[in-house]
DNA sequence: TTATGCAGTGAAAGCGCTGTCATATTCGAT
DNA sequence: ATCGAATATGACAGCGCTTTCACTGCATAA
């Protein structure tokens, strides 16, 4: 049933040669030739098998995207600018998630080495996740995205989180008055927690506020786990004019619905603000002051990034900083708020 | 570098056929020569190429995944579910959006006639869509998620839309004691839109109550233009104690932070219902009434519809239907409102 | 003894393609 | 007429694998 290119061949009345040379515009081929090859790869509708064209040319044109995970808003729109990037490059995008109940290295090192795809960009969250060490042995070019890993050569596609984050935190003291600024993480070991936090610490520092120790909170990341966390304390938070720096927008967005449920007005006796700048951030009331993440540029430029060492293997390792922003909104009691 | 069979079968001191044995499971192989096939296997790090591989078998394991869109957490929860079932399956997902400035067909075609993937998973929302044509062409197995294409034998997994959006509309008359109804949906040529829309004219018509096809609108899902209608509408519709069900739960979002933009409370002056049951419905003040829609299971159902005709080609083509239902929150008024 | 069967293995034929090399044709210049 | 170069095409090897078929021993049956 699949048409091959022999049968091309034999409908143009040419070799199997002159069919491959016509398909990749490589020597020239008479006008009058190509014109009939191509007449009959159109009416036979005929497209070259991968596995044959992988096989020579031991390249597939298939990428891969390997995300710590496929939940929320976050991952979704990772996905959405890398998978756009490479179909305007002429890739596919192979999307997998390393986390789930299935062993990340797994998938990795299935998918790496298996010589299907040509290059993967792969996001690793956790400081010491074992996917690290699997990524030192993959053989084929890959770019991680929001990380470093020591020891081996790649590209890498980072975000400035540092400056969002010191920007917010100095808004929070210098605009908005904080004394007291209590800090709700992902996990200990999350990557983009650990930056955020260093740049709060380091603002508080240097402007003289105190670090407290029991104000530093590490969650998971969820609206959930954030909710139940703020029922329990938000009313003290309140009571000392306490402001909240959750280090994303769900959780932002838990503590404020805890807060709403608890009876306290944000931002009047309450002022929350998030981190990424999701959706979500515009969703609350009132909407998060939160720092803007470039989600969908982040998958796109580690796509792009990917493939210019695809084409130039030899090119010494680039590393390549989006820049994030503070967005002020409502929810941190700033006079200075956008509109939406 | 890369290593071949032909590496493992020095190695192990064999020929190429025994260890292509080994791989395969098939014939018995003695097991004193199979240790050390599997010793040369370990040692070397061998991975079969996958387009040799595939060349000869025909098939990729490789299942490819085509949605109208990559935009918003529906689509994210899709491709999670789906993602997780393919890799417990033993496949690989490909991710690719028909939508965007590419046009899905070429996309569609691409990815099927290439013979890179064994089946596809195909979302096809618009009721007129190009993919639908493109569809009667593809040459290999699909399952159509949330739809149906006429003329062409495939299996298909579809949402029972009707159940739920029945639910919504009869609770918001009999329990909530809606006389006037807003219809906001998608695109009029949308499947779902389209659904939801017949059963809340069912329902109205049946409930002895004016269908106003002014009080139908047809916008795009997003908040943002949810958002702006609302603007204009919204303090008419307080007026008129209307209730304004909208066809997912962003826009219904968009439409309750219009009303709370113009002082207008939700539900006290005006109840807003949505549709889909995401993350949304919940960070909403008040939180939605919605209908739960099963996504994630929708994909993973969808692979494993396809993974079942990958094994059996020859079976009749299955519809699966999955259940919509009612879920009651607080953006209706009703006193049933479930805890969190 | 010769025939028969079977477990275990290797040789070799492709799968559909690309790319190298050889061959055939044409044309301008000797 | 003869040659060289340029142009256009075909024959064929080989990418890494699976699979068929043939072959080797060795045990059992006739």
């Amino acid at each position: 049933m699949p048409v091959s290119i022999e049968d091309v061949a034999q409908r143009a009345n040419v070799s199997i040669s002159t069919v491959s040379r016509v398909l990749n515009r490589r020597n020239i081929v008479n006008d009058k030739t190509r014109k009939r090859v191509e007449l009959a790869i159109q009416e036979l509708n005929y497209r070259p098998n991968v596995f044959a064209r992988g096989l020579m040319l031991q390249q597939s044109n298939i990428l891969g995207l390997v995300l710590p995970d496929l939940h929320g808003e976050f991952y979704s729109e990772i996905i959405r600018g890398a998978n756009l990037k490479a179909h305007e490059l002429g890739y596919q995008l192979m999307v997998s998630s390393a986390g789930g109940n299935h062993d990340g290295n797994t998938v990795l090192s299935a998918v790496s080495n298996h010589g299907l795809v040509d290059g993967i960009v792969v996001m690793v969250s956790d400081i010491d996740s074992k996917t690290k060490k699997t990524l030192g042995q993959v053989m084929i070019p890959f770019v991680v995205l929001d990380g470093q890993v020591e020891g081996v050569k790649h590209d890498s596609v980072v975000i400035d989180q540092r400056h969002g984050a010191e920007a917010m935190v100095k808004h929070l003291i210098n605009d908005c008055g904080a004394k007291r600024i209590v800090f709700v993480g992902g996990l200990k070991t999350n990557i983009d927690t650990i930056d955020r936090l260093e740049a709060y610490k380091d603002v508080m520092q240097r402007a003289s506020l105190p670090v407290n120790d029991d104000d530093v909170y590490h969650l998971d990341f969820s609206y959930e786990k954030a909710f139940q966390l703020a029922s329990k304390l938000v009313e003290d938070w309140a009571d000392t004019s306490a402001f909240v720096f959750a280090a994303n927008d769900e959780m932002a967005a838990g503590i404020i619905d805890a807060a709403i449920e608890k009876g306290i007005s944000v931002p009047d006796q309450l002022r929350v603000v998030g981190f990424d700048d999701t959706r979500i951030a515009q969703m609350t009331r009132p909407r998060l002051t939160t720092v803007h993440v470039p989600m969908s540029s982040m998958g796109a430029l580690a796509v792009e990034v990917l493939c210019q060492r695809l084409k130039d293997p030899q090119r010494p390792p680039t590393k390549m900083t989006l820049q994030s922003d503070l967005v002020v909104r409502e929810s941190c009691g700033s006079a200075t708020a956008e509109s939406l």
